[in-house]
DNA sequence: GACAGCATGTAATGAGTTACATGATTAA
DNA sequence: TTAATCATGTAACTCATTACATGCTGTC
C-alpha cells in the first residue's frame, strides 16, 4: 500500500512509469530525459519530446518525484529527482500485473497489405521503406554499441542493456531479411494482380512456414 | 486532384485509409469490418473496435464511401460501400509520400530494460510475457494458414497475404527465439544486480552482434 | 423464458502529438 | 554579429480508448 497510490490520485500511465524509471538513475532535466530516450526508450516505448516535459509533473503530483527550479541565464529550468516513495512505486509496478501486449504499427506493411489496390512500384517502395528504416536503426545501434565497446559501458546497466540490444538487433535484422525475401518474391511479377502461379506460390509460402515449427 | 481531397476537408488519418482499404473488397457493416480486422490489420495496425464504427463516418463526409441504412429487427445497421472517388483516393494515397516509421511498443521489454530496479523473478516474468504472446500469435497464424491451405485462400489476395504472413511469422519466431536466449542468459544470475562477470558477458554480446553484419 | 454471447452504436475521457514561442549557446 | 542549433516549456487539438447502453439470437 505504502507510496504506491495516494487517495484520489488517478493511476499513472505506463509512460509515466517509463519516465520514473529514467529518473531512477539520477536527477535530470526534461531535456536530459530526451537524450536518454533517444538511446533507449525510443526503440520500444516511443513518445514525443513534449511528453518528457509534461509527464514528470504527474510524478511530482503523486509524490514520486520532486521538482527543483533552477535558472540558466534568465530562463527557468526544472530538474526532477525520484523520491524514496518513487523508488518503491517503481519497484512495485515492475512486479505487478501483466504487461500490456506488445504492438507493432507499420504504415509500410499496411501499404503492402493493400497493394492489390496499388501498383507494383508502390509495393516495392513500401518494402523498401521497411528495409531502409531497419538499416538506419542498425546503423544507430552500431554507433551505440561501438561507443560502449570503446569507452566501456555504464557498468551498472551493461548486462541489462545487452538483453535489450540483442532484441532490437534481431528485430531489425529480421526486417532486412524479410525485405530482401519479399523483393525476390515480387521480382518475377509483372504487376500486383493475382494469378494462378502467384496463388500457387502463396500456398507454398504458407506451408513452408507451418513446417518450420 | 480529383476525388482526393475536397475543399475545407481535413486530410484523412492513416487509420481512415486502412478502413477504406477494407471497404475496397466489398460493402460491409462496422461489425464485419471488425471481423476483417481480427484476421489482418490487428497485427500491424491495431485499433479499438469503436474506431470501426466511427471512422467510416469520416469517409462518408469526404465522399469516399456511402452509408446504406438497413434494419435488423427494430435496430438500425449501417452498411458502408466504397465509391469510385474512394478507390481513386486509396490508390493515390498508396503511392503518395513516405509511409510513417514503423513503431514497436512493448511494455514487457520496457520492464526488462528497467529490471535493474526490480527482482530476478520480475525480469523472467517480463521475458516470459513476450514469449507467451508470440506463441499465441503463432498459434493464431497457424489457424489462419491452415484454413487457407484446406479451403483454398481468397484467390485475389493470396499472393499479398503470403508476403504479410511471412513478415508476422518471422517476427513472432524471432520473439520466441529471443526469449529463449534471454532466459539462458539470465539463468546463471542469482539476482539482477551488476557484476564484473555480467559486464564482461555484455561486451561479448555486443561484439557478437556487430560481427554478424 | 432466461442467460450468454453476438452485434450495433454513442459519449466521455485521456493520452499523445503538432505547433508554437522564445531564450541560450556556438560557430562562421 | 548573425545564423543555426540547442534547450525549455506551453497550448491547442487530434486520435484513440474505455465505458456504457441496448437490442438481437441461439441454446439449455
Amino acid at each position: 500500500m505504502r507510496g504506491v497510490r495516494r487517495a484520489g490520485a488517478t493511476p499513472l500511465s505506463v509512460s509515466a512509469y517509463a519516465i520514473l524509471g529514467l529518473l531512477a538513475s539520477g536527477p535530470q532535466s526534461a531535456y536530459q530525459l530526451t537524450r536518454q530516450m533517444d538511446r533507449s526508450l525510443r526503440f520500444f516505448w516511443p513518445r514525443a519530446t513534449s511528453k518528457l516535459y509534461e509527464a514528470p509533473k504527474a510524478l511530482v503530483s503523486h509524490g514520486l518525484a520532486t521538482a527543483n527550479a533552477d535558472t540558466v541565464g534568465r530562463r527557468r529550468r526544472t530538474v526532477y529527482s525520484i523520491t524514496p516513495s518513487g523508488r518503491r512505486a517503481l519497484r512495485h509496478w515492475l512486479g505487478a500485473g501483466q504487461p500490456s501486449a506488445l504492438t507493432l504499427e507499420s504504415e509500410a506493411l499496411l501499404r503492402v497489405w493493400l497493394a492489390t489496390h496499388a501498383s507494383r512500384p508502390d509495393l516495392l517502395a513500401a518494402i523498401d521503406a521497411i528495409r531502409e528504416q531497419a538499416h538506419a536503426t542498425l546503423a544507430r545501434g552500431t554507433e551505440i554499441a561501438t561507443e560502449h565497446l570503446d569507452h566501456g559501458p555504464p557498468p551498472e546497466r551493461a548486462h541489462i542493456n545487452a538483453l535489450v540490444f540483442r532484441f532490437l538487433w534481431d528485430f531489425n535484422q529480421m526486417l532486412v531479411r524479410w525485405a530482401d525475401w519479399a523483393d525476390a518474391e515480387v521480382a518475377p511479377w509483372t504487376d500486383v494482380s493475382p494469378s494462378p502461379a502467384k496463388q500457387q506460390r502463396a500456398l507454398e509460402v504458407l506451408s513452408d512456414a507451418l513446417r518450420e515449427r
